[in-house]
DNA sequence: ATTCTAGTTGCAAATGATTATCATTTGCAA
DNA sequence: TTGCAAATGATAATCATTTGCAACTAGAAT
């Protein structure tokens, strides 16, 4: 358990040097707050909690290293709203997207079909499909809940 | 055949009109340049044509309408690149996006399953589902050659 | 047909996310 | 420790999209 802690410097430090790059606290942090992030965290958001241990970093570092990030394969780049981009360690579990339309809100799931999906679309288009996004927009049980009760009381 | 192009005109005015909207030029040709536009036009390549016919046209009232369409479930919006947005006509089949990363071509495809897993969501996240857009990358024929033959050369 | 007025437009300026520039700083190999 | 390329911070630039507002017009009322 402690060990896993100490370890994530370390880790990042050899994962950063494998690619040549090197290993700087701006880095280390960033990296670290998306993977503690757990979901989906936009540039702005990285940016306020680095800057609580690194008062002095600025976002054109956060845009640069998320973008160092993604080309490492580390972070994966998500469209969950049309107006920004959105960032998630790279998962063990393939998963997608489904963003409630009145809070917000994203819940993740998994989707085993998406990969016969890709297979199939590949073979018909004659397309090397490398990545398949499914994002789903709807309402979530709370929110729906609040709708019926307006729609009622009209 | 013929009838059909000259009640476009009469269908766009009643659609809008229906909506409480007024019926302008501006409107009729939006709308009109987007439905012949097969596939997915952005807001302002609608502008470079429009203003062929309307040279005082004004960006602002691109995105303007393009937002009405929207809204009236005439027009859907669709994400295929991160930058910016695309529009098309509210298809009668539901289809999804292909994306070339070399050469950004974009290929439609059917997908029947999508519909299945929509249920399947729904049921397990408790959540009413609107809409599902399922969006595919990878490499076209053409680019798959290209690459495989720059590779060979290293 | 003329008038009236709220819905629309065009323009220009504002915004918000992201990228580029460049002087300064820093990781790290020698 | 030092030298230097890589990385950073601050700021300006960019690009898609939105907004404020005065001028204009579709279409209802007269």
């Amino acid at each position: 358990m402690m060990s896993e802690i100490s370890n994530t410097k370390k880790k990042n430090r050899e994962l950063l040097s494998e690619a040549g790059l090197r290993s700087t606290s701006q880095r280390q942090s960033i990296l670290d707050i998306i993977r503690r992030g757990q979901g989906h965290l936009d540039a702005d958001e990285v940016y306020r909690r680095a800057r609580k241990k690194q008062p002095r970093l600025s976002l054109s570092t956060v845009y640069r290293t998320l973008q160092t990030l993604k080309e490492l394969g580390l972070v994966e780049e998500v469209h969950l709203d049309e107006t920004h981009h959105h960032y998630e360690i790279k998962a063990s579990h393939e998963h997608h997207h489904l963003i409630c339309l009145g809070c917000g809100k994203v819940v993740e799931f998994e989707c085993p079909m998406s990969v016969q999906m890709q297979e199939e679309v590949s073979k018909e288009k004659g397309f090397e499909v490398v990545n398949t996004e499914v994002r789903m927009t709807g309402y979530c049980p709370e929110c729906r809940r609040e709708r019926e009760v307006s729609n009622a009381g009209k």
